[in-house]
DNA sequence: CCTGTCCGCTCATACGTATGAGCACGAACG
DNA sequence: CGTTCGTGCTCATACGTATGAGCGGACAGG
């Protein structure tokens, strides 16, 4: 076995056009493959592929990226880091999809890890340089979110998708998100299906788009289907306890009980079967609990919930971000991505009325 | 609130000069801070960045790569997806060094995920292309790593470091590792000074350098301290099995009857001690037992066994790769890093010494 | 013989930045 | 008044590539 030499530089297209005896433009063109609108016939090409080979030329995509704009790498930036939270099943699913689709349309990933700031909290511009630059797009995922720096970033005209809605004062930006507004009210459809006529909401009380979102979808399902909507007042107390005189009010009364809730996060939805035993009441028997997020299979209780794409909304904003990058002049608009309604078995018909039984 | 417009190009330094009344190269000059060395007055720099901040320059990373060769921008590649196996605290745990390091030292990561082959497994060159090149210098990591690309890579001069000693005929490349040949020889230093005096090695029987370094450091200190070496002969069985005939070999009398044995693996280890329990013996009661790796703290034996530095690792990755581009001149070595022999409960003075008891 | 067309390329430039060399000007000095 | 020196910049170029425009020659048609 021969050792190659350590070259002291790397070959250029002059190099190799030198080798072949044409100019810089041709071997471009062979490397571009215009060869017919180039008109460079076929002994040509393959007199400058062999010089390629000789030389062991390979691309600077620099120079590329620097001539196309163009180097087929895609952002991904957090608003933490990547990697201690990879662990946790939120991120990563996001990041499996990602990574996957952008391994299929043969792009790179640039991992953004240096955009920390002095306050422990990531962002984009520091030293009022975007690192983002370096690549062609990029996709932002991180509650945390600093929407100036979003709005700064499409004021810059810089090719981006956000993971999860975000709505920012002045701007609009592409998201892609989970469809909970579609999924909350088909949650409401199934409850109202199976004869639920008085239901509340369990808000997690958290000022944020995915949350307004649930409850649009719960309240728009609610008038549709006219049901009556007994939802506490105010935020839950602390661990997610319910209101105990919210629920002195709607357990009151037998006829007009309330008889099902949708919960916007698990740890509301246990508490309130905690009050419900404490009461003797039981799930479903006496109140139907769905919850508007995605459970652990192997969660205590199988909640009636749902299943969120994860792995499906980071392929699709790549996707999208690829969109964007080729046809610049696109409106921006979210991309939902439907969420899958689980069945558990914390949803029935309500006690007195026939349900359907399988 | 006012919507900045979207802008149609990005600022450049030339629009900054004009601006400010100057030339591009002043304004390069204050960008990159050497003032005095171009000897521009503060009342100049005041004007220049007044002017920067107006028009929102930001510099172009790719051009500055163009004419520097720097970017700050570090790939790593794995030669298996990164984000399936970052569950696993192999990867991660070498992966949460390099980000953090990465971090520290302002830089970013470049993932690749791009060069997978068809066969499924990555390469890094794929169509002769060299995807690497985006970054200053990559971090490689991945049992598969392919010996003739590492060659390939460091025949092209591409600054690179790996993870884990890998030998490539031709030349040599630098790489970063746990000291396992320091750790095997601190682990037989240890049982020699318990009084142990004949040990066996249960090799893996996988032809790989990690473990020729375990051995290398194993052998030397048996022969260092004097001891009888009766380590079986041929590879382990299957499951990790011990040979039978050498058991009895080893076992047999009791006068010169082996005392401890140091494991490649905790594979190993397990069914040693559970052919030592069929023969009525017990560890580390009859036969002390070191295993030469991690092992988890909630195993079900607490083994004598290495911390692997992994985090430490990945940070020395990064170190030692900035430090190749610094100064590229400097001669390959391997960069070790020391394991922490860990104590648990299956290493103890052999029977009839007296070791120290506390 | 003149004109037009097609072929096989090349020329020139732009992308945005960094940097060694050097220029014009004013002040100080002899 | 001539020379030197320091100041405050600018000029020119290189990094490696892609691409619209164009040029010289061959050949065909009239």
């Amino acid at each position: 076995m021969t050792t190659t030499p350590r070259r002291a530089r790397a070959p250029r297209q002059s190099d190799v056009a030198r080798l072949a005896g044409v100019s810089q433009s041709a071997v471009s063109r062979v490397i571009g493959g215009d060869t017919d609108a180039a008109r460079i016939p076929e002994a040509t090409v393959r007199r400058i592929q062999e010089a390629i080979k000789e030389l062991g030329y390979v691309p600077n995509p620099t120079a590329r990226k620097l001539r196309t704009g163009r180097n087929r790498l895609l952002g991904v930036h957090t608003f933490e880091a990547v990697f201690p939270r990879a662990r946790e099943d939120f991120y990563l699913e996001f990041l499996l999809g990602i990574e996957e689709r952008a391994e299929e349309i043969d792009h790179d990933l640039v991992l953004f890890t240096s955009t920390g700031g002095t306050d422990g909290r990531r962002r984009v511009y520091r030293d009022g340089v975007n690192r983002l630059n370096v690549a062609d797009g990029a996709v932002l995922l991180g509650v945390a979110a600093d929407r100036a720096e979003l709005a700064r970033l499409e004021a810059d005209g810089y090719p981006f998708v956000h993971i999860g809605r975000r709505e920012v004062p002045g701007t609009r930006i592409t998201c892609v998100v989970p469809d909970y507004e579609s999924a909350a009210a088909a949650i409401v459809d199934r409850l109202a299906d199976l004869g639920h006529t008085r239901i509340g909401y369990l808000s997690a009380g958290i000022d944020e788009e995915s949350y307004a979102d649930r409850r649009r979808g719960y309240e728009s399902a609610v008038a549709r289907r006219g049901l009556h909507d007994v939802s506490p007042a105010g935020p839950p107390g602390p661990g997610g306890a319910p209101d105990p005189a919210w629920l002195d009010t709607v357990l009151g009364g037998t006829a007009d009980r309330l008889t099902a809730v949708v919960a916007d996060a698990e740890w509301l939805a246990h508490p309130f079967a905690e009050a419900l035993a404490a009461r003797g009441l039981a799930v479903p028997r006496d109140v139907s609990v769905a919850v508007l997020e995605g459970v652990a299979p192997d969660a205590a209780v199988r909640w009636d919930c749902l299943q969120i794409p994860r792995r499906e909304v980071g392929r699709l904003a790549i996707d999208t971000l690829v969109g964007l990058l080729d046809e610049p002049g696109t409106p921006v608009a979210d991309v939902l991505v439907e969420c899958v309604v689980v069945e558990g078995e914390t949803v029935t018909a309500p006690a007195g009325t026939q349900g359907r039984t399988e």
